[in-house]
DNA sequence: AAGACGTGGAA
DNA sequence: TTTCCAAGTCT
């Protein structure tokens, strides 16, 4: 049952109230009424994607810092891009970022587009996306629908499906809510209110601005909503990793495929990551040693063990990838996976 | 249109 | 240890 006019009036005012009081402050966030740099609300949104505020605030600066402008980033070497964004995950982000700049400033005279259907067109922006940059960066009357924005209307107004099954209808119940001025205020509020008071986990109901008016909350049904969809357990792969060393010490690495897991960053050499065992399929023929143990990582869909061997050569043979000495190779970015790998032999050596 | 795609922190 | 999940997008 949609909500009247009156009501909905009464719960923006009330939430856009309780942002004033209690919403987070954020490097990337500007209060106040102003308009924030779009390419500072795009980086922010792009590294927030399934990636939680504590984690982003580590790389956010550092990220600005590198390419302060939409042109520098268009400018920039996608694989000085990729080195950036290591240890940050989801690594298409970055590239889709830069994609996103250089289709900016070469498609549109760096001049952005400021509605939803245009913003979407852009690299990496979706529904989300796209809604957050109208509203936030261009003050549009538009919603932002997340994941906390999902779990909040869906206990508002007692919907018991998961959300994925109800997305248009959110959508549009999130977009009758939003008001004519203080639209960015109102998609941060929103999901400021998801991150810090109706979390997934014991919503703090008593501190909710919108307790009143909650159906969930009526019923009792807070911790219900929204319904959760069961997950698959991520499968098991094994693979081994080759640490290979020059008579200088220097480390062979190579840019991993340009499709699948850690997609065209560095990496050390591994072999095909199978589902019973490991296959020993080295870069090159050489005395190949493994160091005891093994290394494990869990990725979102995949756990994956790995055994590292190591070698050491005289006459290196010609390879695609580079060979880094100690102090460059630490210089580098690197995903999670390898600095474990890394770590691993050298606590081994 | 399910599944791929990283990582870290909390319970 | 395991499970959940955090400002999603792309194919």
């Amino acid at each position: 049952m949609p909500l009247s006019k009156p009501k909905i009036s009464a719960l923006t005012t009330r939430l856009l109230i309780w942002y004033d009081q209690h919403g987070r402050d954020l490097p990337w966030r500007i209060k106040g009424g102003q308009k924030p740099d779009p390419y500072h609300v795009l980086v922010s949104e792009m590294m927030l994607q399934q990636t939680t505020v504590a984690t982003v605030k580590n790389y956010y600066s550092k990220f600005l810092q590198q390419f302060p402008t939409v042109r520098a980033l268009a400018r920039a070497e996608v694989e000085t891009v990729l080195q950036t964004w290591a240890g940050l995950g989801y690594y298409r982000r970055a590239k889709l970022l830069h994609a996103c700049a250089q289709t900016l400033v070469t498609e549109h005279a760096a001049l952005w587009p400021q509605t939803v259907e245009g913003l979407k067109k852009l690299p990496g922006l979706g529904a989300y996306t796209a809604g957050a940059m109208a509203a936030i960066a261009f003050h549009q009357p538009v919603a932002a629908v997340d994941g906390n924005v999902e779990r909040v209307i869906s206990r508002l107004h007692g919907l018991t499906q998961p959300p994925k099954d109800n997305i248009k209808k959110i959508a549009a119940l999130t977009q009758a809510l939003v008001p004519q001025k203080r639209a960015g205020d109102f998609a941060q509020a929103l999901m400021d209110l998801g991150a810090t008071v109706c979390t997934p986990r014991h919503p703090a109901c008593g501190r909710c601005p919108w307790a009143a008016a909650c159906v969930a909350h009526q019923k009792g049904l807070q911790e219900k909503i929204p319904a959760k969809v069961a997950k698959k357990k991520p499968r098991s792969c094994y693979a081994r990793a080759y640490v290979l060393r020059d008579q200088h010490g220097k480390i062979y690495i190579e840019q991993r495929p340009h499709t699948g897991l850690l997609a065209n960053m560095w990496a050390l050499p591994m072999g095909p990551w199978e589902e019973e065992g490991y296959q020993h399929t080295p870069p090159i023929k050489a005395q190949w040693r493994r160091v005891e143990g093994q290394v494990s990582h869990i990725f979102t869909h995949l756990r994956l063990y790995v055994e590292v061997m190591e070698a050491r050569i005289s006459t290196p043979p010609q390879l695609n990838g580079q060979w880094l000495s100690a102090p460059a190779l630490e210089k580098l970015g690197w995903p999670k996976l390898m600095q474990k790998i890394f770590h691993h032999w050298r606590q081994a050596a």
